[in-house]
DNA sequence: GGAGTCAATCAGGCAC
DNA sequence: GTGCCTGATTGACTCC
């Protein structure tokens, strides 16, 4: 499959295309964490896994700045400038909702590259009338969430590999004491095939 | 050391 | 009122 056809799958096409092919598929795992992300995204993220998971810390609580702090370290040339909300003062900042153009046109982008060059994301907030630093972060929040989705994903495949491998494992010692049973009285009765009287294997 | 990314989290707004 | 979605913030981390 090509990056490109692969990056046009909805999650619930994805996985419903993967059962089939998958759970039917006999002894092999399912492909587990199967990218719904584009592979040069991949490649940009070896692994971040210094950070401790489940470790908490205190964010913002009540000293949380909107937006004045951490792009200063980010190179952020597109600080709350008002129209956003989001000053120190007190003000209750008003949320931005993208029209329906304006999240076609990020989610279209996404699907090509999921990870934005600095041009890329000039050209698009541009094109959105957005701040660079705004498709910033929805590309942040997109990626995240995709890979939310995506670990959903394949817990739920894992969890369905693990109930048909149970399954199947019920079936083969059915089967096998089924087997035994008929060799071995087949035995008693002059068949060349017999069990070993210790164990009931084959001999 | 700066830039970019991530995980975790906060918080506004909407649907129910 | 609650839950969900989603834009935004923050600190840790990696890479060059």
């Amino acid at each position: 499959m090509s990056s490109a056809s692969r990056e046009s799958l909805e999650a619930e096409e994805l996985v419903d295309t993967r059962l089939s092919l998958v759970i039917g598929a006999g002894s092999q795992p399912p492909p587990v964490q199967a990218p719904l992300l584009p592979p040069e995204a991949e490649g940009r993220v070896p692994g971040n896994t210094g950070r401790k998971k489940g470790e908490k810390w205190i964010v913002g609580g009540s000293t949380r700045q909107h937006g004045k702090r951490a792009r200063a370290a980010h190179g952020g040339s597109d600080v709350d400038d008002g129209d956003d909300g989001g000053d120190a003062a007190g003000r209750a900042r008003k949320k931005l909702r993208l029209t329906a153009e304006q999240a076609a046109l990020l989610e279209k982008s996404f699907r090509a590259h999921n990870v934005l060059s600095h041009g890329e994301k000039q050209d698009l907030a541009g094109q959105l009338g957005l701040k660079p630093r705004q498709v910033e972060v929805w590309f942040q929040n997109r990626r995240a969430r995709t890979k939310l989705k995506q670990t959903e994903l394949d817990c739920e495949l894992l969890r369905r590999w693990c109930e048909r491998l149970s399954d199947d494992n019920a079936r083969l010692r059915r089967e096998l004491a089924e087997t035994r049973a008929v060799l071995l009285v087949g035995g008693s009765k002059g068949s060349t095939l017999t069990g070993c009287p210790s164990c009931n294997r084959l001999a």
